[in-house]
DNA sequence: GCATCTTCGCAACCAAATTGCGAAACCCCT
DNA sequence: AGGGGTTTCGCAATTTGGTTGCGAAGATGC
């Protein structure tokens, strides 16, 4: 449920998504307060979970990491222990970066970080496998990165 | 390009993913040196380009952007100026918070955010069209988000 | 117009960050 | 195995930023 926000409050969360460790003397210049106001409006966002966390953002073609694929997966059948049991397994494997439950075609989603195509066919065939639920996989590769942002629009 | 990082270096850039705002003396306790090296190594890391940014990450119900949808979409053409023009309206739109040319069976994949179908679809008839190079689209819609992590695996 | 409530901003105090520098650890070569 | 050189650590002093109490200002409602 939405959440009432002023415009000094925008302008602090586009701020912070932009630069999540701005100094709040800074963060308060760029707002038009001073830093106590701006301090306390910054720990009732945190408080309300508006700002749910902070996160240091990694460059994945540094760490070895730079192919983004995505997954489209359809499950061995359709009753609650096997979607708990696969979303159970896609929580835990640290390589899916977003996994989401989908209405229509497939049944799932999944984007999935590795170093390479190698390293993404061992995944597949260790992963994403009856084992985990999963009959039919639809591998779909990105062959660039357009755009891929965590600021949400305010 | 992969970068040598050793043991100390993972366990900072972990515990950053986790919390970008983790005091540097909180921080040195939890990888075990002092607050003066451990902050001289994630300032490395960050000239370093390795660690890329800090950002505030927003619950997106509470600012009232819950649902992400998905667009397959298929372009009018193939050549450049189509794509080149079709990649910068993309990463204009702020609603477009993920967007990857794809090969294979569409040419691009975009990850929207929107409060509801109703914006979805007024998002839609707005941007996703020729006038943007986009000739036909298909649009998948998550029921549910099982995971959305920004921490990639050391 | 007044009263009450909310928010701001100052100032004092406390905590964290910064930076220089000497020491320790590690690595390489003979 | 030892010595020399390089890299990294950690201490301490200084600077900067964060925290918190409280009075003032602004906003809202009656």
């Amino acid at each position: 449920m939405p959440v009432k926000l002023d415009d000094i409050d925008r302008r602090i969360l586009r701020a912070l998504q932009r630069d999540g460790r701005l100094q709040n003397v800074e963060l308060a210049k760029e707002v038009g307060l001073s830093p106590s106001p701006c301090l306390r409006r910054v720990k009732l966002l945190e408080e309300a979970g508006i700002i749910d966390r902070y996160v240091a953002v990694l460059n994945s073609a540094k760490v070895g990491l730079s192919l983004s694929m995505f997954a489209r997966v359809w499950l061995t059948a359709q009753d609650a222990e096997t979607i708990d049991h696969f979303m159970d397994a896609m929580q835990q494997l640290p390589q899916v970066m977003e996994c989401y439950i989908m209405l229509g075609e497939s049944d799932a989603l999944l984007r999935v970080v590795v170093a390479n195509l190698d390293d993404y066919r061992r995944f597949q065939a260790a992963h994403l496998t009856r084992k985990n639920g999963i009959q039919n996989v639809k591998t779909d590769v990105p062959s660039q990165i357009v755009k891929q942002t965590y600021t949400l629009p305010l």
